[in-house]
Order: structure tokens, then sequence, then C-alpha cells
DNA sequence: CTACATGCTACAGTTGCTGTAGGAGCAAGG
DNA sequence: CCTTGCTCCTACAGCAACTGTAGCATGTAG
């Protein structure tokens, strides 16, 4: 096992990008990889492995930063979860914060959308809702 | 009425940087401000209402570029307003998919985070399931 | 007169990539 | 043997929508 293999075959196993890898690598989230003679970026398992972790991470909407610091924890598995937890939880507020943020955005387009009556641009109600705050009902909650 | 002032009053009256009233100037969304003799530049009401505009509009989560179509929709007030429409539907339909998007990450974490025991690293649920996808319930249905 | 606030330009940095230019190596087909 | 085409390499520019900084000029208040 453990059977070395190039950027190419790495990117198609993990549905990344060739480029995406080179940027990981060239940003400390990927190690820097082995070069064979023809200098050629070479990989192994442990990379296919660090590279499913990073995206699927980055599925779940972590940023690279965090991630660095979760790869981090991996690698130090006798110590005590709780920063791993803080990251997931810190993380998992602020997709919370942007769901409700993008909510009073929704709730707003739908009533400006459904109060055009379609006719001309000056009488068009999302026109004046754009114009005038005072006439969105939400506008104190837009925090996004 | 339509009294001049300088951007630092722009700024305080819409909530908006002075930096991002330059900003929106260069890239065309503000018109290019009348200066004063000492260069600086000076604006009335109907720059006022225009920024107004676009920071409601950036407030609603509309882009820039949508913005700028908006506007040159909102100068000719005898078009019918379907293209009005359009954007705005477009947009919502964007936001919806976000929505639909950090729901699954939601789920998904709050159903790592709640399996975590809280012992060390090597027993964490939230590093295991980043490291398998197949242990994520809706891999499938991540498309952020 | 001296601070201090505000204004100006120009440019770098943020996040997470994606795309391009320009070049080299390698296998298969003619 | 040569060409075609694929993959690889480096280095850099670009995206969105700002934000921050440097270095300077100007205006106002005490």
């Amino acid at each position: 096992m453990s059977q070395d293999f190039m950027i190419g075959e790495l990117a198609a196993r993990t549905g990344c990008k060739v480029q995406t890898i080179r940027y990981y690598e060239e940003i400390g989230v990927m190690p820097p990889a082995v070069r064979a003679a023809n200098n050629r970026r070479m990989y192994d398992d442990t990379h296919l492995e660090r590279l499913t972790f990073i995206r699927h991470s980055r599925e779940l909407g972590f940023s690279l930063d965090d991630i660095r610091s979760l790869l981090a924890l991996a690698d130090q598995p006798d110590r005590p979860c709780d920063e791993v937890d803080e990251i997931a939880c810190n993380h998992l507020n602020e997709v919370e914060r942007k769901i409700a943020s993008l909510k009073v955005m929704e709730n707003e387009l739908r009533r400006m959308i459904s109060h055009c009556a379609g006719g001309t641009v000056s009488d068009c109600r999302i026109i004046k809702v754009l114009a005038d705050h005072n006439l969105c009902e939400e506008h104190s909650k837009l925090t996004a």
C-alpha cells in the first residue's frame, strides 16, 4: 500500500483541482510534496487522507485557518478534544448567524417581489423599497 | 434644499465608511463627485439618495453588479420593470440556495458536535467525521 | 502657533481559490 | 524520427467588496 502517484491522480481522487492542491501546499495546509527526479510532486495515501480531511472540512464551511488548527490537533491524538469542540461550536454559531441574516433578506425580497404589480419602473415597488429604507419591514434586523 | 456637504458627513448620514464611498466612485456605482476648490468631494441630496439605495441593496445582499443595473433601471422610470423583477428574483433564488446549503452544514455540524463525548482527540467524533466522508450523513447534499 | 481632525492619492491585504502565460517532459501514432 | 497532445512545472494576475495604511495637504479650534 501507500503507492505513489502524481498530482493529477490526487486531484481526480479527491475532486479537487490541481491548482488548488498546489495552493494548499503553498499556504501550508498540505505538507510540501516529495519531488520525483523530474521535479514532479509525488503523493501517497497519507496525502490522500489529509486532502480528504481538508475538502470535507471546506464542504462544511470551515475556513482554511480553522482547518490548519484542526489538522494540527488531529496530529496530537492524546490531547483532550476541547479545542476541536470549540472550533466546531464557533463555526456552528457563525453558520447559524449567516442563516438568520439570509432569512431576513429572503423575507424582505419576497415581500418586495410580491408587491410589484408589474407596471413601469416608476411604479415598481422593488425600486421604491430599495430607495427608501423605511419601507422595509425588517430594516432593523439586517446584520449581514 | 440640496445643501452641499463633504464625504465625512455623507458617510455619517449613511453609515458607510469614507473609503467605501470613494471605492464606489472608483468602480462607477457612485457618480464622480464635484470637487471644491480645495479638491474635496462635495455632495448633495441626490448623492445621499443614491448611496442610500446602494447601501440598502447591499444589505439585502445584491451584488454591486446587480446594483449598477438596478440604478440604471431606476433612472429610466418609463420602462417596464421586468428587468428589475428578474434581477430581484434571481437574487432571491441565490439567497434560497445559500440558505439550503448552510442548513445542510448546520445539521451536520450539530450532529458531529452532539456525538462528541469529550475525551481525547483520538476518540473525537468531530475529527473522525472530518477525516472520513462516509461518516457524514448528508455528504451527497453538500453543494456550497 | 500648534494640535488635531479631516481630506486627498495610491497601494497592499483579506479569503479561497481560478485562470493564464510560458515552458518542459513523456507516450503514442504516423 | 517527428509531431501531437497530455500532464507537469513556476509565477503571476484576477475575482468581490471592501478595509487599512502611508504620506501628504488643508482647515479649524484653542
